[in-house]
DNA sequence: ATATTAAGGATAACAAATATCCCTATTTTT
DNA sequence: AAAAATAGGGATATTTGTTATCCTTAATAT
């Protein structure tokens, strides 16, 4: 059970355009070349930003994404469920149902314990990440990054930025 | 991201085990037939448990799994780590090292802020499943599954335990 | 002896993740 | 007006992981 590789993809993707200056893109191809990722399949993963809303984009040359609101007002939640979709990661198929000792036609209405349980994890899993913002990465990040290497990201994003 | 169906099967096959009295085996056909789950296959599942020390087993007939340990120190978290694996959901392939402004040589010995932050949403699932013990399922069960379906499903095993 | 069991190797069928290619509509730049 | 660059998305491989079955072996109870 593993995240798809998009979702560490979005949120460094979403930590650049954090620092983006109001009202300018990037592009997804500055975005996989940043980052040394395949372009076109980026690219999907920007889709999923932008088909949640997360992000806004143009068209055309000097066009790309934005992020839609504050990296205070993104959690890490939205980012990744936005790729990876808002399935629980425990499917309940029922299987008490099949037990030879239950009454014919005895079809309980309540959810199996067992998979309210397993969905309580799921819901730790989600709290954790609802309470991470992206302006908390940001932060650690401008703690962590030497200033220098900052500086020069920075300003390579810039040149790039439309 | 879903978890394999052996986790809900090794959930459900040791609230079964939980049950059994004392020095009694139940075999993998019972199992898979109460279940109504592929005996081949359920008995990966079951074999993963006994990798793990969660069950004991003996051979020939009458033989088969009961539970190593008693239900109260059993968790849900050993359970799901016996089937699933103890890996993180979110696996870090380190793609700032792509970073095209990095100073050459450049290599960061701590692990990437992003994947920190993922990894305790990890934990925070692993803390949930490691507070649930499999006595907390069972007293739930006995409460919710009407009472004479209980007795009925116990003389069912009985029958069958070796 | 015989029947039954767990354990595990080999392999096939199926589903999902990963990746690439190509076309379209839109927008900026020239 | 023309050209170039962009997001969006459909189609399709390729690879990996899950699900499932089959078969052999060693151990054990009857």
């Amino acid at each position: 059970m593993i995240l798809k590789s998009q979702v560490e993809w979005a949120l460094h993707c979403c930590a650049i355009l954090a620092g983006l200056p109001e009202g300018r893109y990037l592009s997804t191809k500055a975005l996989a070349e940043f980052h040394g990722l395949p372009k076109e399949y980026l690219s999907k993963a920007l889709q999923s930003l932008s088909q949640a809303g997360l992000v806004h984009t143009t068209l055309g040359p000097s066009g790309g994404y934005r992020l839609a609101k504050a990296p205070a007002e993104l959690t890490f939640l939205e980012i990744v469920e936005a790729v990876e979709g808002r399935s629980r990661t425990f499917v309940c198929t029922n299987i008490r149902a099949n037990n030879p000792c239950r009454a014919p036609g005895y079809c309980e209405e309540t959810p199996c314990a067992v998979a309210r349980i397993m969905w309580e994890a799921d819901e730790a899993w989600r709290d954790k990440l609802r309470s991470v913002r992206l302006s908390d990465l940001i932060e650690i990040l401008s703690q962590e990054i030497p200033s220098d290497l900052l500086k020069r990201s920075f300003a390579w994003v810039l040149e790039r930025a439309g």
